[in-house]
DNA sequence: AATGCACCCAACCGCTCCTCG
DNA sequence: ACGAGGAGCGGTTGGGTGCAT
């Protein structure tokens, strides 16, 4: 695997061999290490017989042939050590190796790269800032979800809860817009963008509860991720709601003060798309990563919940509506 | 069976940091 | 204080591999 060699194009390449190591090769560095030490990288190959430049030798030697290093998959405490790492220090891998014994900067970092990366993304979290990702892309997943939805809920006539995502999916809505806040981050902390009550009709005082039951979006009792906490305990703090119902996650409120009244509806924000194994939650209050906040990634069985979106819910039935795309 | 494609990871490159005279 | 050389680090590359078609 790796590299063949580089055909020469110098003199110089022409005494330096490049590429993948052979076995005999690694035997002589092993050799000559075992019994000299490596001492000076620069002088080493020349002394050891090999037609190889020092940093050649140096990488080969603590990347792949160190006696002390763990072969095999990284375990889950690995994974979360990178991660934790990762928040605190970013890409300083030869820093997060020293806390990995066995495990080299250059295998961490192709692991970074390769699978949690990866892992983080689908979870719409940022592998960079470890924080929610705030582009629109980052939400299409759960748009795509939504849309499927209705399409479902059209297909079975529904209409009764077809509604709801109408008013979402009008044009100039804010029930959409403000999920896509929620679904994604700060903002939605600041005043100003918490003008996401939607105005519903008034809903009579036994009729709450059971129009909201019926409403299949949300998952309730799941750890949230810090930017899908916030916006219900503003409402449920205000004096001028009065919190009339609850059910699966979504919570009723209704105006104490206003004429006409109005009613609204809190939903729990759509949940990311998360691996079973990489569930995030946090006590990060400020958006930060500084003084002291913190980020947890438990796994799967770590007594955290994990979203589990139904397949169906991604068909290619999808048709992104021209509402969705105007809004981007 | 052949081909295409995505993924993985060893190895390289270029830059910065460190040490020493 | 400064410069040169060596070591280390992080980003990137590209060939091997396995899976899908």
């Amino acid at each position: 695997m790796g590299r063949s060699p580089v055909p020469p194009s110098s003199n110089q390449s022409n005494l330096i061999k490049k590429g993948a190591w052979t076995t005999e090769e690694d035997q002589q560095l092993i050799n000559y290490i075992q019994n000299h030490g490596h001492g000076s990288w620069r002088s080493l190959p020349k002394l050891a017989g090999l037609n190889r430049c020092g940093k050649s030798c140096r990488l080969r030697w603590t990347n792949y042939l160190r006696p002390d290093i763990k072969r095999g998959k990284f375990s889950q405490e690995e994974e979360n050590m990178i991660l934790h790492l990762h928040s605190i220090l970013g890409n300083k891998w030869s820093t997060i190796a020293t806390r990995l014994p066995g495990r080299t900067d250059n295998e961490i970092k192709n692991y970074w790269n390769t699978h949690m990366k990866k892992k983080l993304l689908q979870s719409g979290i940022d592998p960079m800032t470890h924080q929610p990702r705030t582009d629109l892309f980052s939400c299409l997943p759960q748009l795509l979800v939504l849309a499927n939805i209705k399409e479902l809920l059209e297909h079975n006539q529904l209409a009764q809860n077809l509604q709801y995502f109408n008013h979402f999916l009008q044009p100039n809505n804010t029930g959409l817009s403000t999920l896509l806040n929620r679904t994604s981050s700060i903002p939605l902390f600041q005043e100003e963008n918490l003008n996401f009550v939607s105005e519903f009709p008034v809903l009579e005082d036994d009729q709450e509860s059971e129009e909201i039951r019926q409403f299949p979006v949300g998952t309730s009792n799941v750890t949230q991720p810090l930017h899908q906490e916030v916006s219900i305990m503003n409402l449920e703090t205000s004096n001028d709601f009065k919190h009339v119902g609850h059910c699966q996650g979504q919570s009723a409120f209704t105006s104490v003060n206003s004429s006409p009244s109005i009613s609204a509806v809190t939903w729990n924000p759509i949940p990311p798309l998360i691996d079973n194994t990489a569930t995030a939650t946090t006590t990060n209050n400020s958006g930060s990563l500084e003084s002291g906040s913190t980020i947890s990634y438990s796994g799967g069985d770590g007594g955290a919940s994990s979203y589990n979106w139904p397949e169906f819910l991604f068909e290619d039935s999808f048709k992104l509506d021209q509402t969705l795309l105007e809004m981007s």
